[in-house]
DNA sequence: CCTTGATGTTGCCATTGTCTACATTCGATG
DNA sequence: CATCGAATGTAGACAATGGCAACATCAAGG
């Protein structure tokens, strides 16, 4: 009808949750989960502070939301890495993924959103981790290889953690680039369970 | 003098920053970062909303002061144990103390207070980042070893932050207490750049 | 075409961090 | 011992947030 709303858009967004999404990982990048606003999510869209609510029902479910998109991708991106490179390439895609989105990777890993409550969360998670353990188990069979496995897990996800730190990082280099430096750090460790792994 | 305030304490607390930091350190560990409320603490030891302020410029300086204090007591929860037990009691000090203080572990370590800001966590952080890479020096030589030091950091780390979802913990555990878990998990990891390591 | 549910808007409340101005006390100095 | 200044409190206010209730608008289905 004629009466307009210059330069606005309709009164139906028409996508707005998955816009909120967009809107609010930006935010969780740019400046951290502390001021990470819905308020100013739902303005920098264009909908009033409360739209969001008519998709999620907190704050805290949104934030659920991204870290299931965040195991999602991580998932992705482990799988490419392992059909291609193997084990190692793998390990290598995990520690990618956490220096390239550092604080969806905390609060991926954080207690902000406990999964218990946040059932697509506990399910994206669970694939991944699942994931992780079958790719593992042939090369560390066994109950002292599930511990091996575990142990390569705490060594991925501890040196992506520990990387996210500029100082440990900047020593850590010594020159290299940072897939140079883990892929050294990778390849610095044995496995007492392991059958003999094949050199990348 | 006569005019009294009725189990008032006098106008001068006489220690509120220390007050304030054991309380804020409890609020931390028991309801999270995000509702960790300086009003609310200043409240429970019995000063105005605004009396945090005279102490602290604002509520990131505190947080800085509480991780500063944690990198503290990590410090000396792994040498005490280094002394006794070696590198191996060291790094299961290092996963015992994430445990045991899990909010403030993820504080030590995540972005909501950068150290490059504040210069007492940052030295606190240093010193006992130093101490790690000098316990590990003289049985990890030489630039391979330097990769694998960083290799068994990453290691006690990324399984302190594993452990800490209790998911993954359940599934690890497999009957056996945590520590024996732990010392399972470390004892699965052979440094290629080791020399012979005694056993436990 | 009407009704209903989905999805917006508006206004309000409680709480927070932090600012300014003022009040009180303690310690140092003369 | 008295005074002064700094340290350390209090009181009030402001801007921002998350989230609630009530109302408004639109799209889809019968």
């Amino acid at each position: 009808m004629a009466t307009s709303r210059p330069r606005q858009r309709a009164y139906h967004h028409g996508d707005l949750q998955a816009a909120l999404l967009r809107a609010a990982g930006r935010m969780l990048e740019k400046r951290g989960l502390a001021r990470l606003s819905l308020r100013q999510a739902a303005g920098g869209i264009g909908v009033s502070h409360n739209a969001p609510y008519r998709h999620f029902p907190d704050r805290d479910s949104l934030l659920a939301a991204l870290a299931a998109q965040g195991f999602a991708a991580l998932g992705s991106a482990m799988q490419e890495a392992a059909a291609s490179g193997g084990l190692r390439a793998m390990g290598a895609a995990y520690v990618r993924f956490a220096l390239r989105r550092p604080q969806r990777f905390r609060l991926m890993f954080g207690s902000a959103v406990p999964s218990a409550r946040h059932a697509a969360l506990r399910e994206n998670a669970t694939r991944v981790f699942e994931r992780l353990v079958q790719a593992l188990a042939p090369q560390l069979p066994g109950p002292a290889g599930r511990d091996a496995s575990l142990a390569a897990w705490a060594l991925v996800h501890g040196l992506s953690q520990l990387l996210l730190d500029e100082r440990i990082a900047a020593a850590a280099l010594r020159g290299r680039d940072r897939d140079t430096l883990v892929s050294a750090v990778l390849e610095s460790i044995r496995f007492a369970a392991a059958k003999a792994q094949t050199p990348p």
